[in-house]
DNA sequence: ATGACGTGTCCGACACGA
């Protein structure tokens, strides 16, 4: 069974890229963020007639939004932070069958944080905070559970292009990678780390300044899975593919693998 | 370089992203 997250940046602009995407790699469950649609814009019909019959959808007009396109059932969905009050639409959770059996997944698409002492990074820190709360609570209700999404965060140094020039801006602040570390210490991990990777691993790179083709990019998509899923982590991967494409999103889709 | 590039909103300029 396979899992992605995947930052389409717009799913009325990648609509295309997302059914040629899946046409060749049919993944069991697809996590996109940043669909930049309300819910009825979403296109139901089309992503059925792609395999999709069975999508939770949490959509924002012009901003965020995220959904949940699986090919079998989905159930017990729900949208937003619980005990977390926010104006944005950034987080949906469903539980899926896995061969490990019933799995939570949890689709974020975390706050930016624009740059320290910043109101957005404020916004950051205290959604970070809900977020870590919230999946105590879901993690006591699920043992098998899934975290995926974009998270905004390079969790390491390895993680960034250039790590020494970017120390302690957004994305590689203390306290991002603080609230990383605390997020996992409930009792996840990296899949991606599971696996041998290749230096330069990012999963986003800007549109501006070249910087695909010159690999200046960052790895801020990330899954995490529950100690009981590990496992059954077969693979982990970045998909670089259709960020070469025509008009592609700045960000490229992650896959995990479940056996 | 408070830039660059891309998307959406509402129609030229701005908000936002990372």
């Amino acid at each position: 069974m396979k899992i992605t997250t995947w930052n389409v940046n717009s799913l009325t602009a990648r609509l295309q890229h997302v059914l040629d995407w899946t046409a060749a790699n049919p993944v069991d469950v697809l996590c996109l963020q940043e669909l930049k649609m309300t819910d009825d814009k979403f296109p139901l019909d089309v992503l059925r007639d792609a395999g999709y019959g069975h999508c939770a959808v949490f959509g924002q007009k012009t901003y965020n939004g995220v959904a949940i396109m699986s090919r079998a059932p989905v159930r017990d969905v729900v949208k937003n932070i619980t005990g977390f009050a926010d104006e944005h639409s950034r987080v949906i959770a469903a539980t899926v069958d896995s061969p490990a059996g019933e799995l939570r997944v949890v689709n974020g698409y975390f706050v930016n944080g624009q740059a320290p002492g910043t109101d957005k990074f404020a916004y950051k820190m205290s959604w970070l905070s809900g977020l870590r709360a919230y999946l105590e609570a879901e993690m006591r209700q699920h043992g098998r559970l899934v975290l995926l999404g974009d998270f905004n965060i390079a969790p390491e140094d390895r993680d960034s292009f250039d790590p020494e020039g970017l120390r302690e801006t957004i994305h590689h602040t203390s306290e991002e990678r603080e609230h990383f570390r605390q997020i996992v210490g409930l009792g996840l991990c990296d899949s991606f780390r599971l696996f041998e990777q290749p230096e330069k691993s990012f999963s986003w790179w800007d549109y501006r300044m070249l910087g695909y083709p010159k690999n200046r990019g960052l790895r801020i998509d990330h899954i995490l899975v529950s100690d009981a899923v590990r496992p059954h982590v077969k693979s982990c991967g970045i998909d670089r593919v259709p960020r070469k494409w025509d008009k592609p999103s700045d960000h490229a889709p992650v896959t995990v693998e479940l056996g």
